[in-house]
DNA sequence: TTTAAACAGGACTATTTTAGTCTTGTTTTA
DNA sequence: TAAAACAAGACTAAAATAGTCCTGTTTAAA
């Protein structure tokens, strides 16, 4: 499991949001809000729209906002409409991926820590994390 | 944390090494037994060397073997001598790399699931893993 | 009705990392 | 002294990462 910049700029992004939702952002404002590239931006938007987490508006005073409730959206659903699934291993993923799986006795403990990781984001919703949030 | 092709290469190697403990094995012998490209497995070697996890012997008849007893290296230890430490992200391993860390809602997160990877790879030995492996 | 602000989306690019290979040299034992 | 084995640095191809750029389309407001 290894959160890209692109993840991280993502969550950000819906912190941002959720620190105020139900108000229409531009990828303008939250760029600068959040040191995020611009163009980099609207990229990490079109997936998290794609995903369900955010809606948008076009036009002029378009922009973009939640679709969900800030609480039923996880640090892990985000990370994963931004890269995907992920583990430590690939193997982990997928153990077609690995010639020796089956075989394997590393093979059950990247599984058990993608468990671990994946129980720990899935935790993290963005209701909880704006609470404690000063960005 | 993300363990790549060459820390993997490097566990099956370690573990090879231990069902074969007190006995030089030659990087061919490992190679063919662990399906690893036998100069990749070279260099792999060269770096557990360096970490102090097996030591080798030069010439004819030569090869490696274990610097410490199998109980004494965990998994951990084995991926950070070749890859480094790592975590899911970056700002976990050094928080100056995060221009927003220290203000980020999301690092303890990071830093959290970090110990927690950390902890289990680390209970993880070899003469543990060798007893229930098959390959 | 035109203009400008904003999203949509595809193509493109530079840099870094990954996963190796290759070559030349040194050691050691039979 | 030849051959088998490690040592180490240079090299390379492919993939992933981190963006940028450009050409559209939409829509509120002047």
């Amino acid at each position: 499991m290894y959160v890209t910049r692109k993840a991280d700029y993502a969550i950000r992004c819906v912190l941002y949001m959720t620190k105020n939702t139900w108000r229409v952002t531009s990828v303008d404002e939250i760029s600068n809000a959040m040191y995020v590239p611009k163009s980099f931006l609207a990229k990490i938007l079109q997936r998290l729209m794609k995903a369900g987490i955010v809606s948008s508006t076009r036009g002029i005073k378009g922009g973009f906002q939640l679709a969900k409730d800030p609480k039923d959206i996880n640090l892990l659903e985000v990370i994963e409409a931004i890269q995907g699934v992920s583990a430590a291993n690939i193997c982990a993923i997928d153990s077609r991926l690995c010639r020796l799986s089956g075989r394997c006795t590393v093979h059950p403990i990247w599984v058990k820590i993608r468990e671990k990781v994946e129980k720990e984001l899935k935790k993290e919703n963005f209701e909880k994390l704006a609470k404690k949030s000063r960005i």
